[in-house]
DNA sequence: ATAATTTCTAAACCTAACTTTAGGTCAAGC
DNA sequence: GCTTGACCTAAAGTTAGGTTTAGAAATTAT
């Protein structure tokens, strides 16, 4: 029960909301590497709780699980990472998210002009340039607007 | 091949840049309603074209396949569309965008004090208000944050 | 010492938004 | 009139991000 010991899965998952599956699931996509005791139960670092709380926000600034797991490799594996370690990837977080304000905004701009006379047609509309929203949001293959330009 | 007798499939697939599969799924789905020639092939108006166009449009936007076909509900049945009919439909997406948009910029407000200073604990993170980003992104039943403050 | 919790793995299931496949029909060009 | 290309349906497959289930083993509580 010493600190040592190390938290098991379910203390995880409560200290952080996420359900115990979700939390298994990301070591399986390799976001998490806890270390196994005797019994072969998951043990896992304080610092674990601040780690699944930077995946859920990378989550909502839109990142998918393998674009945060390139994020979280630089940390440091070698020690617990510090403030000033987050801080850093927090500014590449902060990168991603002015990308993401940054179309919306394009798109607002143009939303008036283009549904609003009701032009709407591919060749001419704004809201057809490629460089739109961040790759492909949504899941499966699909075509993405202006990947045909062959209207 | 008078006008009348409408677009086959492939023709609505070439002027928009979706696939032929996608056309027939959006119709599963409800959004579209071609008629049927002689022969029991799909024939559509010149107005779909302009329908499904807006259709990835309001896909960017982040809608669902049964938002979108709400919003379209809203369109007339007995006649083509106009510029203004449009219009107005445009207004309701603005009103989407403007939440998502102020979502992301408050997110970006508190990126800087919360992943920025570290503290990432998440009784007091700012970035967990549940109000957070419009409803539970991604696919399949999950904790949303904030669901669960009994940190 | 036993009962009640937790945890374990592997595999199946889930949703959204499509695509692919298979086997057959329709329409158009020569 | 026949071949080629477009179209049809139904069902199964795909991806992301998980959840659920089942049966077994480990831990914790009494």
């Amino acid at each position: 029960m010493a600190v040592s010991e190390g938290l098991p899965i379910g203390a995880l998952a409560g200290r952080t909301g996420l359900a115990v599956s979700a939390i298994r699931y990301y070591e399986a996509q390799g976001l998490l590497k806890p270390w196994r005791n005797a019994g072969g139960q998951r043990r896992y670092q304080r610092a674990d709780i601040r780690r699944l709380s930077f995946i859920m926000i990378a989550q909502q600034f839109g990142l998918s699980l393998p674009d945060i797991r390139e994020v979280l490799a630089s940390l440091p594996n070698n020690r617990t990472p510090t403030p000033k370690d987050w801080a850093r990837i927090g500014a590449a977080l902060r990168g991603h998210l002015d990308a993401r304000i940054d179309t919306l905004l394009r798109l607002r701009d143009n939303l008036d002009g283009c549904i609003g006379c009701g032009c709407l047609s591919l060749p001419k509309c704004k809201l057809y340039n490629r460089d739109d929203i961040a790759q492909s949001k949504g899941t499966g293959p699909r075509y993405l607007l202006g990947d045909r330009p062959d209207v």
